[in-house]
DNA sequence: TTATATGCAAACAATTTGCATCCTG
DNA sequence: CAGGATGCAAATTGTTTGCATATAA
């Protein structure tokens, strides 16, 4: 446990998440902490090896996450880039029937629903104006 | 349409899919055709342009399918690295209803299930006996 | 013929690694 | 004090690009 590993830590906890590597080195260094983009890739790495972290792939980025106790999947918005959150209920019985047809142990799913945002749908109307 | 871009049109229709383009290129070398790697990665790139080919990141792999009409989603073996397509005929209605709940247009989705196919199962159990 | 595609090698970006030094336990 | 963590710079990987040449239409 090292002073940069907490820094590393904090940052992702008060990001909320969805962010990259170098926007979390970056991050740290506006807030003068001394990290270097290498620890930041290695913390980031032994955290998800001690799974408190989680990477997404999005688009082409990495992102990482905090890892919550209840499962969830991403909506992402091509217009923005944003990243939302949601819980699905029905996913995990889905899963079990899929798996079950298919004859496959299932031990993790990814879902990624893509389009567009709330706001972004208002930015495209308003321009079609 | 050059021979270069139907040979590689030709080898991912044959393949099967879920190819990278790497191994687009020992695969094309193999044959004996002339194509170079940048050929293939601009090929790829056009045709997915076009709306013939699909690129899906499994991993750390960016892998290449002609694309279907039907909506098909992965299940990914982390023993084999097999990926195997599947239906979901519950998948569209449900995106639907996050869609509402979310007020997000959705207009694509990306589903992968992560875990072992029954052979590596198979080679799991036999490893434990 | 004329625009476009190709191959090659160099450029790039993101990530990883080697190594000397520093720090935590 | 000893083993592990860090920073830096160099190496690596996958992908993209510039440019002279070759080719499809």
């Amino acid at each position: 446990m090292t002073p940069q590993r907490r820094a590393i830590y904090e940052l992702l906890e008060e990001h909320g998440g969805h962010i990259s590597a170098d926007e979390l080195y970056s991050l740290a260094r506006t807030r003068q902490l001394r990290v270097s983009l290498s620890t930041v890739y290695r913390a980031l790495d032994l955290f998800q090896k001690l799974g408190l972290v989680r990477a997404l792939r999005v688009g082409d980025q990495h992102l990482y996450e905090i890892k919550k106790e209840e499962e969830h999947h991403h909506l992402v918005c091509l217009g923005c880039g944003k990243v939302i959150e949601f819980r699905c209920e029905h996913c995990g019985e889905l899963f079990k029937v899929l798996a079950k047809r298919y004859d496959f142990q299932v031990t993790g799913s990814r879902v990624q629903l893509l389009g567009y945002c709330a706001e972004c749908r208002r930015g495209i109307k308003k321009e079609e104006e």
